[in-house]
DNA sequence: CAGTGGTCTAGACCACTCC
DNA sequence: GAGTGGTCTAGACCACTGT
């Protein structure tokens, strides 16, 4: 490989960013003029920008060329592992016991953009890592875009697990947010009521069809991290 | 443009992968072959395939090829605003009130990595959304890595602002999680003691020096939103 | 209209890693 | 050792958008 690579030119880019060399909200020089004073080709040098770019360090506008952000909006990317692979990179032993399973209406924030009289599988399960309450899952299923549901068997596999096997989305939404745990969920988190717990609430569809739509509410102390 | 662009060997590759032409745990064909049979060069496949993989819906290995995943797992990227910024997108309007900011020894967990006695900037900051409380911000900030910090005026502009302006961090942490209200954060934030807040701690570092660390107290219903 | 990033191509060589 | 992805190059044309 040549001396320099798209790396090469990353980490320069990035080395003038930080030592202002580039100053915030001021424009630098174009791609081609860049390539030649790196000694690479031009397709080198966009590789390096487009990859600062994405990560929110730079601002590239056609015409308009590249530039420094003056408030870099920096981005956290977080891996949605399913939850017995998470348990499992904690260092636990993962558990797994299916609470509840029934075909039911559904919920009125839900209702939207299904069919008129539509009816979803609901499933509550409680995930455990070392025999102690780990998360509890309460999850709508809609039969109509993960078909096979209505039969498969989620005693032994969460529900979690077996949509990510069985079905793939095209879109969806996550929102994290924290919620004092209501007397029946502390039961089964085995935790005080009123505890603070983390909540996720994710939903997935295929096209505009709902898929699925899960709150996960973790045991108290729980984090989700993640590298910036 | 040629017909055939690296989006369309994206969206195309999504297709086989969606509709199980390409099984989970099979190898897919390799990037010649691909860029035979759709009619573009290599490298337009490899962008496409690249960006996949990124994305986790694909896995590839040198020599061992590029295969569906059997247990995809998903990435939510999170914008990380200010939070002037976070609040004025939500329409609206910020607010800010400076409480306290004091010289003090470094909390025990931040003294590792910082020079023997080192003094750190104490800074706590409310921040209001239409006037009500949305987030206390309590900040440790170090001065030999945000020079200029000590004779800044943090009465005007946030810690979490004037960093993001004086300031480069080359890496750092983020977690998040849920907390209690304690009695002086609930009656900062105007709500009840106990009151399941969400909390945002995140650190920066320059190389391995320490930078800022803070904890973001959400009041009480925030959510954090994105788009998977 | 013209400058800048976006992308494609064809060929080449390299680096990793499975066999 | 050999197959596969990773990357570079030089040139070309396109698409967007500021002026």
């Amino acid at each position: 490989m040549n001396n320099v690579t798209w790396q090469t030119v990353h980490s320069e880019a990035l080395r003038r960013i930080r030592t202002r060399e580039w100053l915030p909200g001021a424009r630098i020089p174009d791609e081609a003029d860049l390539a030649a004073e790196l000694g690479c080709a031009r397709a080198t040098v966009n590789r390096a920008l487009r990859d600062l770019a994405e990560a929110g360090l730079l601002e590239r506008r056609r015409k308009a060329g590249t530039r420094v952000p003056l408030n870099p909006v920096r981005k956290a990317t977080f891996e949605i592992p399913i939850i017995r692979q998470d348990i499992e990179s904690r260092g636990l032993t993962p558990g797994y016991r299916l609470l509840s399973r029934d075909l039911a209406p559904a919920p009125e924030d839900l209702a939207r953009g299904l069919a008129g009289e539509a009816q979803l599988l609901s499933v509550r399960a409680l995930h455990l890592a070392d025999g102690i309450p780990f998360c509890l899952e309460e999850r709508w299923i809609n039969p109509v875009t993960a078909p096979g549901v209505l039969v498969a068997d989620l005693t032994g596999i969460s529900a979690n697990e077996w949509l990510v096997q069985n079905t793939s989305f095209t879109g969806g939404d996550i929102a994290f947010g924290a919620l004092n745990a209501d007397p029946a969920t502390a039961r089964l988190l085995d935790c005080a009521p009123g505890a603070a717990l983390f909540i996720i609430d994710r939903t997935t569809r295929t096209g505009e069809a709902l898929i699925t739509s899960v709150r996960l509410s973790y045991a108290p102390g729980h984090r989700m991290q993640a590298m910036i």
